[in-house]
DNA sequence: TCTGGGGTCCTAGGACCC
DNA sequence: TCTGGGGTCCTAGGACCC
C-alpha cells in the first residue's frame, strides 16, 4: 500500500505519563494506574489502559475514579520524569527530520515525504519510527500516516496503543463514512452535539450535507466542516513556522477551598504574577495585556484585561495590572481559580534578548527583580520570593499538554 | 466529598474615527 | 419628528486541544 503524493506522519505516545511511570516502575505494568495533581481537587490526567477498562476517564475527581475503580492505584504527578522523557522522544523523533512540529509532550508531526525509506513503503517509515523511539526511550507510541495531517493524526488514533495505522487514498471516503464526527480533531463536545441535533452522526453524512447550512450554523469554521469530513485538511495551507510563535504566557490555579478574602486573593495573584513574570523572563517574552482570570464555585469564569502602553514582563508589573484589575470587581460569590497572564499584541515581535522592553516599575525594583531571578535560577524557583507570595503552589512546576522542548511552554 | 492547567482561535459588540 | 457606512481597535466569552 502506497500513498503516490506527500505524507504526513503524526506520532502519538500511549498513555504517556503512565508508561514513564511504569518505566520507573515496572511492578505497575498490568494494573490499573493513573497519575493525578498533588491537590484534593485534582483531576486524573492519565489512565493505563486496565484502568481505563474500568472505566476511569481522564477529567475525573480522583475520588471519583476510586470509586469507578477501587484497586486504583493513584501516581503523583512528576512532571519533571514526563518532561525529560519527552525530550528523549523528541529528540529520537529528530533523527528523521530536521522539521519536527512538536505540538504537545506526547505528540508531534512532520512531513515525511521526502523521508521514504527506498522501498517507498510508509509502513515501513512508522515502524522506523516505532523502532527508534522504543530503543531509545523503552516507550511505545502510536504512528498514523495519511496524505494530510488531518488524516495522519486520525489514523495515529485508530490502534492504540502500539499502532501504526496508513490510511492510503483510495481508502479514505470508505473509511470516512462510518467514523464518528467527532473523532475529527477541531468537533468537539459542543459541536458534536448540535451535529447530532441536525441528524449528522457520521463523518459521511457530514460530508454530503449542504455547505450552505454549515456555514449558516457554524459560522466561517462551518464551511471547512465538510471538507474536513471528507477527509481533507482545512490546515494544509500552514506556512512554516508560523505557528510557533507564542502569544500569550499565562498560569492559574484552583484554590484548595473556595475563598471570599480578597487578601488572601491578593497574594495568590502576586504568586502568580511571579509564576508569570519569571517564566516569560526566562524565555524573553513580554505583552502589553494583563488579563485576569477568576472562576466562582459555581464554574462560571470570567475575565478582565487591562491594555498597557508598552510590553512588560516585570512581576511588580503585571501584579499591579492585575490588583488594579481586580479592585474593580466585586466578587458576589466564593472565587475557586483565579489566573494571571499576559498576551502579547498580535503582529509584534517580543523577545526579550533581542528588545529589551521589559519596562521595570522602577530602577530599583528592577534590580531586586534581577537579583531574584539570578538567586532562583541558581537555587530553584521560589528559593526566594517576595513575603506575600505563597510558596506552596508556587514550587508547582508545570507542564501542560502544550508544553514544547526548547520552547516557552517549556516547565521552568 | 463533583468538575486541572497550559494554550490557540474565533466571534460579537461597543467605542471611535473619518 | 434625527440618526450612513466603513474600518479598526479593544474587550469578553466560549469552543477546542492535549
Amino acid at each position: 500500500m502506497t500513498l503516490n503524493g506527500r505524507i504526513f506522519v503524526h506520532v502519538d505516545m500511549d498513555a504517556f505519563f503512565i508508561s514513564v511511570e511504569e518505566l520507573a516502575n515496572p511492578a505497575l505494568k498490568g494494573r490499573p494506574c493513573a497519575v493525578a495533581g498533588p491537590g484534593k481537587r485534582s483531576i486524573i490526567t492519565t489512565s493505563s489502559y486496565p484502568a481505563r477498562k474500568t472505566g476511569v476517564r481522564t477529567g475525573m475527581t480522583v475520588a471519583q475514579a476510586r470509586c469507578v475503580c477501587p484497586g486504583l492505584t493513584v501516581i503523583r504527578a512528576d512532571y519533571r520524569k514526563y518532561s525529560d522523557a519527552s525530550g528523549r522522544v523528541m529528540d529520537a523523533l529528530g533523527t528523521f527530520t530536521p522539521d519536527l512540529r512538536v505540538t504537545s509532550v506526547d505528540e508531534a508531526w512532520f512531513e515525511g515525504t521526502f523521508l521514504l525509506p527506498e522501498s517507498g513503503l510508509p509502513r515501513e517509515l512508522g515502524r522506523a519510527i516505532k523502532n527508534k523511539i522504543g530503543e531509545d526511550t523503552g516507550l511505545t507510541c502510536s504512528v498514523g500516516i495519511g496524505e494530510n495531517r488531518l488524516l495522519a493524526k486520525l489514523a495515529s488514533g485508530m490502534e492504540k496503543p502500539d499502532g501504526l495505522t496508513v490510511i492510503s487514498p483510495d481508502e479514505v471516503s470508505e473509511l470516512m463514512e462510518k467514523m464518528p464526527v467527532e473523532r475529527i480533531g477541531g468537533i468537539g463536545p459542543k459541536t458534536s452535539q448540535v451535529l447530532h441535533g441536525m441528524g449528522i452522526r457520521t463523518c459521511g453524512q457530514l460530508g454530503r450535507y449542504p455547505v450552505e447550512l454549515l456555514g449558516g450554523k457554524f459560522g466561517a469554521r462551518g464551511v471547512h466542516l465538510g471538507d474536513m469530513a471528507r477527509g481533507l485538511d482545512p490546515h494544509r495551507e500552514c506556512p512554516e513556522g508560523k505557528d510557533e510563535v507564542t502569544k500569550s504566557v499565562g498560569h492559574s490555579v484552583t484554590l484548595q477551598a473556595d475563598t471570599v478574602d480578597r487578601d488572601f486573593a491578593g497574594r495568590v495573584l502576586l504568586t502568580l504574577s511571579e509564576m508569570v513574570g519569571r517564566r516569560a523572563r526566562k524565555h524573553g517574552f513580554s505583552g502589553k495585556r494583563v488579563t485576569l482570570t477568576w472562576r466562582y464555585s459555581d464554574m462560571t469564569t470570567h475575565t478582565r484585561q487591562r491594555t498597557l502602553p508598552s510590553s512588560v514582563n516585570n512581576t511588580g508589573e503585571i501584579y499591579r495590572t492585575a490588583m488594579e484589575i481586580f479592585s474593580t470587581i466585586r466578587l458576589s460569590r466564593p472565587v475557586r481559580l483565579l489566573g494571571v497572564s499576559i498576551t502579547r499584541e498580535p503582529g509584534t515581535i517580543s523577545n526579550g534578548l533581542l528588545f529589551p522592553d521589559c519596562s521595570p516599575a522602577s530602577p530599583n525594583g528592577n534590580q531586586v527583580q534581577e537579583t531574584l531571578d539570578r538567586i532562583n535560577n541558581r537555587y530553584g524557583e521560589f528559593t526566594l520570593t517576595y513575603a506575600d507570595a505563597l510558596p506552596d503552589f508556587g514550587e508547582l512546576r508545570v507542564i501542560s499538554p502544550s508544553w514544547r522542548r526548547n520552547g516557552l511552554r517549556r516547565s521552568s
